[in-house]
DNA sequence: TTTAATTTTGACTGTTTAGTTAAACCATAT
DNA sequence: ATATGGTTTAACTAAACAGTCAAAATTAAA
């Protein structure tokens, strides 16, 4: 009947999703998703049982959105200087697209770290560990990359790339007032990570 | 009369600190508050009217206290080299006392920048960003620093310091499956950071 | 020792909130 | 047309919550 044909769980996820973002768990209601969503508040809880349900929904599908794109990146056949490049252009992209993210994901995970133990459990982290280190171990060899340095060089690279939209709120404020532009900067952002990260680990000739 | 001689305002106060470091503003509970001081719940009301007195109180107390510590370093009568190298050691040991700081404050920052921008009003930023500029400008040829490229620099630096702390929830996740430790890992943290960024902006001879 | 002022408390109030329920609505298969 | 099953709603309930209040307890002043 109505142009608005999608589907009634799509629409309260959507909303689900813009309010858990902006507000945070505790700071969410559930009348505001529903009004945001156009419906009753009884069909949330028709839908998705509780709350928490609704919640660990939303998070699970924004956490595997988040972190989806962090590994593809280094099996790539190319050097190791444009998979860095490769990866802030593409993550910090990403992110131009989906600015609240990285805080909403920090800031749950902070405030109920067992949770998310819970959802990322099946995760194999030292699987995938050990697959960058095998993929480029030759490329290490030619930089200042060790076995004992990567998990700094690693957190280094997604610092640069998350932490400015992580701090989005104070940056926009300090910007504000020394005349910089927070788009321009994040658009700038991407070469000059890679650039930064590039001269840091080039060994010396 | 009892060993418990700290003024009832402060015992307040600091369990208020806790209560919103862990859960949020939007999360903590006043009678959680009162039950961490030992007193009763009307008592929060009679010193702090309301609750979001007493989270502005301790909003205010705990941002001047993260903010308060970046820039004196660039006052410093040393070389450039070295305060990058100052700095670190300084602010990471800082967090280290500190670290549920960087996510409790970017996140309500997020969730309502208008509160402190009333807070940060009377800050003049633009000011220190010129002492900044004025103090160090003969350091600045010297390495690949312009004026265009501070706020990248400058924002790089904090984020190699804070971002760790800010993710601790994830990084430890993470680290545990790898087999990290990550107070070990924040420790080398301090002079990694510190070699990685004076690597970067070296010119090359 | 009495009086006054300050601090602390237990019990209360009104509101906001997640969650429930029973009835209405609507599509569609018989 | 009408019975059936899934969908949507308005009105409701029970609990959690911030904030109030009058009286009790404590401290300081006279």
């Amino acid at each position: 009947m109505v142009i608005e044909d999608r589907q009634t769980e799509d629409k309260i996820f959507d909303a689900a999703t813009e309010v858990f973002e902006e507000k945070g768990l505790a700071g969410a209601r559930m009348q505001n998703i529903a009004d945001r969503a156009g419906i009753n508040k009884a069909l949330l809880h028709y839908y998705f049982r509780t709350k928490d349900h609704l919640f660990d929904a939303v998070f699970t599908k924004l956490a595997q959105k988040m972190f989806t794109r962090f590994a593809p990146v280094f099996a790539e056949d190319i050097s190791l200087e444009e998979k860095i490049k490769f990866f802030f252009r593409e993550h910090i992209s990403f992110l131009q697209q989906n600015p609240q993210l990285p805080g909403f994901i920090l800031n749950e995970i902070n405030h109920n770290p067992q949770r998310i133990r819970n959802l990322m459990k099946n995760v194999d982290f030292r699987n995938i560990w050990e697959r960058i280190l095998e993929i480029n171990k030759d490329d290490l060899k030619n930089y200042n990359i060790t076995e004992e340095n990567l998990p700094q060089i690693m957190t280094t690279i997604v610092s640069l790339s998350v932490f400015p939209f992580a701090a989005k709120g104070i940056f926009e404020i300090v910007f504000n007032k020394t005349g910089v532009d927070f788009d321009k900067y994040i658009e700038e952002r991407k070469e000059f990570a890679a650039d930064f990260v590039i001269k840091a680990i080039r060994k010396n000739t």
